[in-house]
DNA sequence: AAGTGGTCTAGACCACTCT
DNA sequence: GAGTGGTCTAGACCACTTG
């Protein structure tokens, strides 16, 4: 058929559907198909593309199960909102009677909000240059008025500059949906590496417990949909109420 | 076409292809189709039950997806080997020195296996009749000589019949590969709950730690290519050594 | 009723692996 | 070269959601 000029680009040893998958992929990336919006119906997709509808079609369920995109049946395909309800007290329990399946809305104080430079490790994991900024958050996380996680974040600092001078009240409990409301940045993927130890004497004291109870410490690195790396975060709690559930495959 | 008589099988509001992936589940889970060993080209499979080959590929994508079977281009279509390499040892670090992604050979010393009656918690989580029989097996992991994890297992029994005899020196180092030659089950997913807490004196000392030594836990499910739960494992370890590394999705 | 994604067909041709 | 899975087409029709 009409070979549009530029647009139908042959791949050199690339499917056909891996090329669209990654020119869409740079619209979601770039914003210019929103977090929470509808993208163009797939027919539209197809065609624009000079392509068959099944060609377009692959190429989208790659983005869905990269976790980009969300299709619904008679609705349309919608750019991921991202891990908006990951709340780190998921894998806690807490009060003894809280089983698994109620989510008892933690409430956050912030301690500190100050852009620092990074050290070489961090600027390393978040693919900043040496000493590169970061802004470092320090929060309590309460549970009925009781101090339960002590947490510090390290956020890069171009994309979150937004934050660095939002005074401390107006904060958000849930720092995903904030970031990707004052930020633009749609948290899509997480890892996190659990380890126990003990607490700093000023750690015990702000979660009020013992000097030597022991802690578990949660390192979390989160990554937008572009893949990169924009939040390291690390998560201490009283170890011997702490539960966590992982899948393996 | 000719429509053979009862091979096509239309549905009731399920889809054809679906109808196909479950046929074939069951053969897999089976062992009509052995693990390990090629199935029949999708170009056999798709004219056997007269349909097209996009709707077979469908069919098998899903199977793929849920970890039943294997694509290799060009060499043919493999069910599954399971969890082979899933080393509990792969979530702990020790030696110091010993970074993420060296395996150093653990070995294992059995300390018990014996038929038990299942606590009614475990008869409901495996499945079986209340009381019913588990083979319980104890044992400790060995790296360099040193105990580093203490295991308990209790794996349901008309399923495990063929390592109640099985002399304890003839038990191998990886379970998982020992069910599937042994007693043909496969492990195709297990899901890991990590928590912490204080060690028995028998179990301290059999790890080689002080009494007040703090502890992780690790409580396992495995389950089998039908989905069925068939091996509960309690892994106990050092807390200090510890680290669990988990994607978020 | 219009618009969306989901299912299905009946082919063609390509890329990889094995012998 | 024979056999396998991977890509791609150009349709048709179905199922679900929304006005």
């Amino acid at each position: 058929m009409g070979a549009s000029p530029g647009l139908l680009v042959p791949a050199e040893g690339v499917a056909r559907w891996a090329l669209l998958a990654q020119r869409w992929r740079e619209r979601i990336v770039g914003g210019d198909w929103p977090a929470g919006e509808a993208i163009p119906p797939e027919s539209e997709l197809a065609h624009e593309a000079g392509v068959a509808l099944g060609t377009a079609r692959q190429a989208l369920a790659t983005l869905v199960s990269e976790g980009l995109l969300e299709r619904i049946h008679g609705r349309g395909t919608f750019v991921t909102r991202g891990l908006a309800q990951a709340s780190m007290l998921r894998f806690f329990r807490f009060g003894r009677a809280g089983e698994a399946g109620d989510t008892p809305v933690p409430r956050s104080r912030i301690l500190e909000r100050r852009a620092v430079r990074a050290s070489a490790e961090q600027a390393r994991r978040l693919g900043l240059a040496a000493h590169g900024r970061v802004l470092r958050v320090r929060r309590v996380r309460q549970l009925d008025g009781r101090p339960v996680l002590l947490e510090t974040l390290w956020l890069a600092l171009p994309a979150f500059d937004a934050l660095a001078t939002l005074a401390p009240a107006d904060w958000d409990d849930l720092l995903y949906p904030m970031y990707s409301r004052r930020c633009r940045v749609t948290i899509v993927r997480a890892a996190d590496e659990l380890s126990f130890g003990a607490l700093e004497p000023a750690q015990a004291e702000a979660l009020g417990l013992a000097a030597d109870a022991p802690a578990v410490r949660v390192e979390r690195e989160a990554f937008d949909l572009a893949g990169r790396c924009v939040e390291l975060r690390t998560t201490l709690g009283d170890a011997r109420e702490f539960r966590y559930r992982a899948e393996i495959r």
